[in-house]
DNA sequence: CCGACGTTGGTCGAATAATCCAACTTTTGT
DNA sequence: ACAAAAGTTGGATTATTCGACCAACGTCGG
């Protein structure tokens, strides 16, 4: 039940109508393809008249194309494939870490083009945007498609504003108030740039992740351990974003306010207590959060390396790692009773050592969710490999295609 | 940008966009009554003769009345007032606290009728549900309206889950899985009965507000401070519910997880820090936390009056409070970061001490957000004299009629 | 005092465009 | 040959949209 605002509504047109069911026939092809006419009649519960009409308008525009005649077992009439005509559009991501910085070239619906190369994270903002300039080109080069792209969307560490396109602190690469969008811009003159926090981008990956079994539609939650901890929450099928485009930032509500010092200066967070440096400080005994940004990364010793040895037999290996899982699961369970999703999915380094630590995070969530329901959130691990975070950044730029009109 | 869920969505029929503009219409003229057709077609951007038909529609179905013809400072003909027709609807509200149940009575847009009257709160479910039946027909026979009514909205202390209908637990009336809307439903036959917990009530009468300066409407969060912390997150104009909706429940988030005991089981809950209780039992020095449910009302001292002592001159009464604001104002940081809402709503008694701890608040808040904005996020304070509880209690009965339709 | 005039509010009717329904053609396995 | 499924076509209905029209009312010049 929405409220209408009455400062600011969508009235109908008379295009309106057409305008929602084109989005959902493709949203359907989007998810169902390959999908025939008949199918989508059946999916939307319409008469395929009205399907053929909508579909033809796709065709004109070259949004969608017909492939090959499928075959029935049945008597009958074969049907005409329909998908996505995603030769038409490439999309750029690059997910920019402190160490590397990742890119990944997709088609119009997020289909991988070629490898995923990274390149050395420059930390001076000149440089930084001159090196993507260079990369970015030669990798379009190198896929041979085009010269340019329909959009670029980029994931930054640290809090970023998608609309005014400034970075307002990204700690890990020493970096405040920067308008990396305006320089983005004059590099890439004439490409649409989207920018956006890691947290949030990996939420947007799940949205719009057309595997059968994602599910993050309606509520989600995505928690992405890593240096820091970024968290971005799905109400209602929309990323929620907030007034200054920062919401999501669970990462420093605290565990203990009076606990150890967050790299965001106040104390007890729980980015302190289960970013991979919490957890190698507590390995080692020793603080080494402190440490200055440029040699974070060149740590010889990673979280990694932490969960080799626990598998190794390292008993004090092991130790830390439960210990990061009951702070965890104990976070978890605030995002749960705040939120109340219906998936969380988890993502970072430290799930690769899942099997070795599921049975404390649940416990640790179990112990301060407030119901029996609430403790059974289901929790699902989103691999390294599915790169969730370039997934979010291609969905900047591919997503809005698709999204629902806004109407009401 | 929402994406369309390709397993639950709504296409849109011949009907949606008039659908769609009639409930803009209904909105309109509730927030802006009296308003005229012209009005409407200006504040819509749509021609007048789409109003007039949108208008008759209403004007048959009896939800719209004309009025008194206006009068204009300039040339050219009167405009014809139009209004929300109020006469035909009764919705009760229903407050439920721990010590006294209040009630009110209002036409199906809020506007009061008669007196809002209390009466003791039975504890035992079935006592309960029979004096409620008692209370509601006396009361609906003494505004002489009718004696049935359109729905009845119950604000509950505690978690219930309004698809179910079932108060899953609320401590402080020492209940657990009563089955209330179907007990309530065999009592009330024939009438809608709605249940909410009452943080999330409260956010609700911020949303269905007709109050000029209140702008809930998007995305805003409700903290009810009293004998628990409830707390109510709108976004995008909408409640969040959650999948079992028990959505909110940040008065369970801990500021340090082995602080106080809080009555849900678990250690140093923002709820354990700045509940009406914890604010006492610092005042005492002793721990008042633990009193058994039936007993806590009948306390002879309350926070109002520490609130007077303090003003009296009682340093300590001060103390307590200043400290009671210290922790409010940390745990709406996390509430911020976590959110990044447009509009803090605060109720409860410690609010009739605002001019006291409002610095405090702010402080603490401005301390633990990570940014400056976010730092200084709208804090409106909601006296108890609005009745926000039975504000959202009638809102669950009146605002679906004015809801947006569900699309796409 | 009074009627022409301009301005504003509200309504009417034709044009356009969407869904909806039924009938139709095309294709294909049996 | 026939039935069944896919896709198309055209008419019915119903929505917004636009221009023109009528009604009401204050102003102003005589």
């Amino acid at each position: 039940m929405r409220s209408i605002n009455p400062k600011d509504f969508t009235k109908a047109t008379r295009g309106t109508s057409r305008e929602i069911n084109r989005q959902i026939v493709l949203t359907l092809i989007r998810t169902h393809q390959p999908v025939s006419r008949a199918d989508l009649a059946r999916l939307m519960e319409t008469n395929r008249a009205n399907i053929t009409l909508l579909v033809k308008e796709l065709l004109d525009e070259e949004l969608v194309r017909e492939g090959a005649r499928g075959s029935l077992r049945v008597p009958g009439r074969k049907p005409t494939f329909l998908y996505i005509n995603s030769d038409k559009g490439v999309a750029v991501g690059l997910d920019v870490r402190a160490s590397r910085t990742f890119m990944m070239i997709t088609d119009s619906i997020g289909k991988q083009i070629g490898e995923i190369v990274s390149f050395p994270t420059k930390f001076e903002p000149d440089e930084f945007v001159a090196s993507l300039g260079w990369q970015v080109r030669k990798a379009l080069r190198e896929v041979g498609v085009a010269p340019s792209c329909d959009g670029i969307g980029v994931v930054f560490p640290g809090m970023v504003d998608r609309e005014s396109g400034i970075v307002i602190n990204a700690p890990k690469l020493g970096w405040k108030n920067v308008h990396l969008i305006e320089m983005l811009e004059k590099e890439f003159e004439g490409t649409e740039i989207h920018l956006e926090n890691s947290g949030r981008a990996c939420a947007l990956s799940q949205i719009w992740s057309t595997r059968g079994d994602v599910n993050g539609q309606n509520d989600s939650v995505f928690v992405s351990v890593s240096d820091g901890v970024g968290v971005g929450v799905v109400i209602n099928g929309e990323l929620m974003r907030g007034k200054h485009n920062t919401a999501g930032e669970f990462g420093h509500v605290p565990l203990s306010i009076d606990g150890p010092q967050c790299s965001c200066g106040a104390h007890g967070c729980w980015e302190a207590y289960i970013s991979n440096f919490a957890t190698l400080s507590r390995y080692f005994g020793r603080d080494i959060s402190r440490r200055q940004p440029e040699t974070i990364e060149t740590v010889d010793f990673t979280i990694e390396d932490l969960i080799r040895r626990a598998r190794g037999g390292d008993s004090k290996a092991l130790t830390a790692l439960h210990s990061a899982a009951r702070y965890l699961g104990l976070g978890l369970a605030s995002v749960i009773n705040a939120i109340d999703p219906s998936f969380i999915y988890i993502g970072g380094e430290i799930t690769e050592a899942w099997d070795l630590i599921e049975s404390q995070v649940r416990e640790a969530v179990a112990e301060r969710t407030l119901t029996r329901e609430l403790g059974k959130t289901t929790i699902r691990i989103v691999p390294a490999i599915e790169y969730p975070r370039l997934r979010g950044a291609i969905a900047l730029v591919t997503a809005p295609a698709f999204a629902a009109p806004k109407v009401a």
